[in-house]
DNA sequence: ACCTGAACACCGTTCAAGT
DNA sequence: ACCTGAACACCGTTCAAGT
């Protein structure tokens, strides 16, 4: 219904002729498809992503698209590289544990302050080539760490995973909403046997929650010879 | 094309009539729904479900299975709780490393086994009470452990959900095809700071990498006080 | 080169109608 | 109580046609 305004994005500087109407020679530009979807995954989610509406924002038909991207997989994966893109810049100065820990909490800044677009980015099967600053900086600090290549390449690998899935958790318990505290009184009535760990398996604090994981890998990193 | 054979599933001993053909009397069962979706996701991937398909595999008219589940989405509920109710019985003697590890070895196998429907079953919100026997052998191993009530939790956390993305990770890149070590190469080539690191995040051997980071985390139980 | 209209082969779901 | 036919409001994508 309110599915014109607010998204719609002027590619061009000419005055009217109705919102975010096409000037008469300009031309769409594959950037601006991919920012256009971005925004609307940003803001409305991944459901709301159609060519129809997609093109409905452009002031464009839906099959106009198809002049710049092969199909909609295409345009998903311009929308991830792009969002990747927009990560902090990784630490490059401080102690190693700083650094990983800073990566780790831009992954998670990103992902708490976009959940719709942090969904769609994590889908991707491979990370695009936007992620290679973050990877560089992750494997360098791991190095400086002391680590042999072999135990680099597993602790990489290792608190990738484990960012990636905390943060896709965070983002759907907070999606379905209910209060945390809540959740745990009834969660602990049903595990009898150790009611007492089950009730902190739903931790109220998601800052605390992702840090002690956090902190738990890194400690086996310590003791690793 | 090939959609009627192999995953009809004759609900009654009526002899003919066409193939999975109903009898007069006899009408379907939630049960037989959902028993029959999880067969078409594990042989076809969640994409060949399909209200349609499902009705047909059933001999039965798409519309007929609202009378057994509300929406789609319950079915989808219904697969994923069966799924986890064939994960291979906790162990309850030995040492907890290895009850840990029996753990999240079962899980891995049904992620080998039937892709499809460990995608589907990990991508449910939230574990459905088929899941309560893990869970429980989980927590009461790491209170074994000797791990205060607050760091069971701590660990139970991280270890499923680096059990998970690990698992889904591997499903994914099988999927894709291609020979590990030719991306490894490849990727290898894009990584110039950390070539010999890099190399290694696409280590060949999953066994051994699903393995490492298992142990790199359980490190990090040990050292716990 | 880029955009459009119309169409194709699908979806999940609703609803009145049959038995 | 359970199943069906027809329809609704959508999808992604193809293709011939326009400029």
């Amino acid at each position: 219904m309110n599915s014109q305004q607010g998204v719609t994005r002027n590619r061009n500087r000419t005055p009217q002729k109705g919102p975010g109407r096409p000037a008469a020679g300009e031309s769409l530009t594959p950037q601006e498809v991919a920012h256009a979807a971005l925004q609307l995954i940003v803001s409305e989610g991944e459901g709301a992503l159609t060519m129809r509406r997609l093109g409905e924002v452009l002031s464009v038909k839906a099959m106009a698209l198809y002049n710049h991207f092969p199909d909609k997989e295409a345009i998903l994966d311009a929308v991830a590289s792009l969002a990747l893109s927009r990560l902090p810049a990784p630490p490059v100065k401080g102690p190693w544990k700083s650094r990983i820990k800073a990566l780790c909490h831009g992954f998670r800044s990103m992902a708490l302050e976009h959940p719709n677009l942090f969904r769609v980015a994590m889908n991707r099967p491979t990370p695009p080539s936007s992620a290679l600053l973050q990877i560089e900086a992750a494997l360098s600090a791991l190095a400086d760490a002391g680590l042999p290549p072999a135990a680099q390449a597993v602790a990489y690998h290792t608190l990738r995973l484990y960012v990636r899935a905390y943060c896709l958790w965070e983002i759907e318990e907070a999606s379905q909403g209910g209060d945390p505290a809540e959740l745990a009184r009834v969660a602990a009535a049903s595990y009898p046997r150790t009611a007492a760990a089950a009730h902190l398996i739903f931790i109220p604090d998601r800052d605390r929650q992702f840090e002690a994981g956090l902190d738990l890998i890194m400690r086996g990193l310590q003791t690793n010879r």
